[in-house]
DNA sequence: CCTCCCATTGAATGTCATAG
DNA sequence: CTATGACATTCAATGGGAGG
């Protein structure tokens, strides 16, 4: 997409700025707003409050770019609400503590909400409405180049939950342009938004059609065959129903050789890991299906001592902790490594081309 | 070999002392 | 008094390893 251009330009003398519109103003953000609080945490109910009750905002609420009003605890009815803090349309609310990439997220509330409070981790901006529109500021400070600025200047000793304070929003320098201009934009934002969200929309509906055909194309294939005409049997197996009639219903034990765990306690410890050498496969591999993340490496001296741990191409690999029962085929090509302890593996005895059936039917929803 | 429990980590919350 | 930032807490997922 092109924009027509401004006829003329000016360096707005802000770095993260760059040039502006002549016409635009740079000022800090402090002089588009009116007020600027910051809310109460009082010990809430561990529940979003009904119709009717009082709740208070949760940081979480501004998470995502729009305004999530579920995201608040009831207020126990025994405290007695401060109508001051409600949430009125046009509300600016950013975050004052969190992880880096999340403080400083910022929502505008699309209406009143009169039974929700700040809560003590959020800010709450009144906008001067002759001077600046409440979306305009909020897109502004949810920018690349004003997050980068926010997460420069979070501090904390705790990293999970860095803190801004009033003066990395109120001191920021924006560029803005005349209200009217200003609502303009937002409205084309808006629009252009919208359209980009439909046509996601449309595009996801189609992957996943597509890829419910992938699964009932192979759960087909691999389970009733691909000639629709062959006599069919009951398999005896409630979850595969009727199979070919000329096949054979085997257990998994009897076309794989062994089963075998990963290596337990003291035979594979953590201070063993190196830089390089053999790669240990874990959960990490089996759950996304993709050998080639991940970076534990062993010794060629470890790796000899745990050889029977030892996975090769078309092994099956069944993750059996935390995310259970998550399957995957040890694809060609992997670099030569051993299961960690959270993996059973499978080895086929069947001729190598069938792997890949067991693979699908293992996979199967 | 396994089971079970503890430690660690990441994300989100909750609490409180202290400097202005 | 308020705003801030340190730090405790909580919850869930996952990693590590002792001991039956």
């Amino acid at each position: 997409m092109s924009f027509p251009p401004y006829p003329a330009y000016k360096h707005s003398r802000i770095e993260q700025l760059g040039d502006v519109p002549e016409h635009w103003e740079i000022v800090p953000v402090k002089r588009c707003l009116k007020s600027v609080i910051q809310g109460w945490s009082p010990q809430c109910e561990n529940y979003p409050a009904d119709a009717g009750q009082w709740g208070v905002l949760k940081v979480g609420c501004v998470n995502g770019g729009s305004f999530d009003p579920s995201e608040n605890k009831a207020l126990p009815s025994t405290l007695e609400p401060l109508p001051d803090l409600s949430i009125r349309r046009g509300d600016v609310l950013v975050s004052r503590a969190n992880t880096r990439e999340l403080v400083g997220s910022v929502a505008v509330a699309e209406r009143d909400y009169e039974w929700l409070m700040l809560c003590d981790k959020l800010y709450r901006l009144r906008v001067d409405e002759q001077r600046c529109d409440a979306a305009f500021l909020a897109s502004s400070l949810s920018t690349p180049a004003a997050r980068g600025v926010i997460e420069a200047t979070a501090s904390g000793a705790s990293s999970s939950m860095l803190n801004i304070g009033q003066a990395a929003i109120t001191g920021m320098f924006i560029a803005v342009p005349p209200l009217k201009e200003q609502q303009a934009l937002v409205a084309f934002v808006q629009n252009e938004a919208a359209k980009i969200d439909a046509l996601v929309e449309e595009q996801q509906r189609l992957i996943n059609l597509l890829k419910e055909k992938r699964h009932a194309v192979i759960s087909q294939a691999i389970t009733k065959g691909l000639n629709a005409d062959v006599p069919m049997r009951d398999s005896g197996v409630a979850w595969l129903g009727k199979v070919p009639a000329h096949w054979r219903v085997l257990r998994l034990k009897l076309i794989t050789d062994s089963i075998k765990a990963g290596p337990f306690g003291s035979a594979l410890t953590k201070d063993q890991y190196v830089d390089s050498g053999y790669r240990v496969y874990g959960q990490e591999q089996v759950i996304p299906g993709d050998f080639s993340v991940g970076d534990y490496y062993i010794t060629a001296d470890k790796f000899a001592e745990l050889r029977q741990y030892e996975t090769r191409p078309g092994d099956i690999l069944i993750s059996c902790v935390g995310t259970f029962g998550k399957i995957a085929l040890v694809p060609s090509g992997i670099e030569a490594g051993i299961i960690n302890p959270r993996l059973l593996r499978r080895v086929c005895k069947t001729p190598r081309r069938t792997r890949g059936g067991v693979g699908f039917v293992a996979g199967m929803p």
